[in-house]
DNA sequence: GTTAAAAGATGACTTTTGTCAGTTCTCAAA
DNA sequence: TTTGAGAACTGACAAAAGTCATCTTTTAAC
């Protein structure tokens, strides 16, 4: 297959992962054309809160966090997006500016598809209004549900629930350890605590056997343990 | 007008208000056929969670918190919906079970609109499915704010925002106290706190002019302090 | 009106979380 | 290899929030 033909979307398995699968192939070859890849490098800003988008971003390799600046300027990380996230679709249905900026935790590849795309996809395309409905729909109780943790939980059960979360979606090393490397102060920036409480815990945590740590990476020694810890035990 | 007419969809003014605005003549006439108007008592349940609902609720009269219960047992609030909000809409999109109980705070008037009314309308009408799109993204940044104000921002500051919030969306009675009438424990339960927090915050607010009570009503005072508050100041 | 139950309120105390100031560690550029 | 910046970590303390027990007021049922 010539590398032209690697990025066309009609041969795109990523999109089988969210609502663009739901796409015609005429729609999908359109969308080939216009759309754009591009490499964001770690640290480096896909958009920041305020920013009007565009496009949808799909993301192809890497992992972004998700986050805005509350008004004491800390930041919360609402969510982290990876291989297959389409992301900025919110703002753009709504036509909205962003209310969450966008950071490449690792080296990022992602397609940039215009958002004329889009609407018109949600214009014609019923299957594909759906699957984006479904898809906010179910965004939607998630967000329920972090609200009722970040308001009811301690920060011991938070990170619990983190750390579950983390191996859950993004798997293990060869080693056993989790795959996804996050900073102590993305660790507290997600669980919503500062650095050095969430430092703090970590320890308390290894102290107690249920995790191990080498360097800034972290092993699920007893997901029990971290299990009932998360429901309040 | 008959009395019979006064409850058709097609007159009914209520639904300017939300998404079924953008239903059709015909549309809204099987809705009409279809539906039920239910009369909600004080305290009395709507659905509860993980119920599996059978159809949306479309709120005439009165209002109704949906709240969540969590692990530790603590109730936590995460929306007050009033006249002209459609509840139940998310689950049924996502063919889920609720997530949220809602519970009438007063008396409530709301009309039960069977499912397939709603499915068959996002199936055949776009600018239907396009104003529940539209909704939704616009749910889902509010409940991204929530989640960064949950996490980041003290009691104190969530407490004056949600006085702030009940005075610009349900107005003042007669004598210039919040027209919607919380319970102190339901006060907590928006704020995400303990109820005896909840009452102390509001006595130190008292005592700082920033509010005046009478039983359990309150009158905002000093609302540029309140939103200064709300903003860490 | 009486009365029981619920809601509101307060004090005393504990636990959790945040903050500041500093030290140690790590890793990459010079 | 040095070195210097940033991240990780620690201690000491302060502030915020939660809990429990108790008392008062309000509300609603009889």
């Amino acid at each position: 297959m010539a590398p032209h033909e690697q990025t066309r979307c009609e041969n795109c398995i990523i999109r089988e992962l969210n609502s663009l699968r739901a796409l015609k192939k005429e729609e999908l070859k359109a969308i080939s054309d216009s759309k754009e890849m591009r490499v964001i490098k770690k640290g480096e800003a896909l958009f920041k809160e305020g920013e009007k988008l565009g496009g949808v971003y799909c993301v192809r390799n890497g992992v972004s966090k998700l986050s805005k600046i509350s008004d004491n300027g800390k930041d919360q990380i609402v969510k982290i997006a990876s291989k297959g996230e389409v992301m900025g679709q919110r703002s753009v249905i709504a036509e909205q500016t962003t209310n969450l900026s966008a950071v490449a935790l690792n080296d990022m590849e992602v397609c940039f598809i215009p958002k004329n795309n889009i609407t018109s996809g949600i214009q014609d395309n019923p299957e594909f209004t759906q699957a984006v409905l479904k898809y906010m729909a179910q965004e939607l109780k998630v967000a329920d549900d972090v609200i009722v943790n970040m308001s009811q939980k301690t920060v011991n059960q938070r990170l619990a629930e983190t750390l579950l979360y983390i191996e859950n979606n993004f798997g293990l090393d060869a080693e056993g350890f989790l795959a996804l490397i996050l900073s102590r102060s993305d660790i507290a920036d997600v669980v919503g605590t500062a650095t050095e409480l969430c430092i703090r815990t970590l320890a308390k945590f290894k102290k107690e056997e249920l995790i191990e740590t080498k360097g800034k990476r972290i092993k699920l020694i007893d997901k029990k343990g971290l299990n009932q810890l998360k429901n309040g035990f």
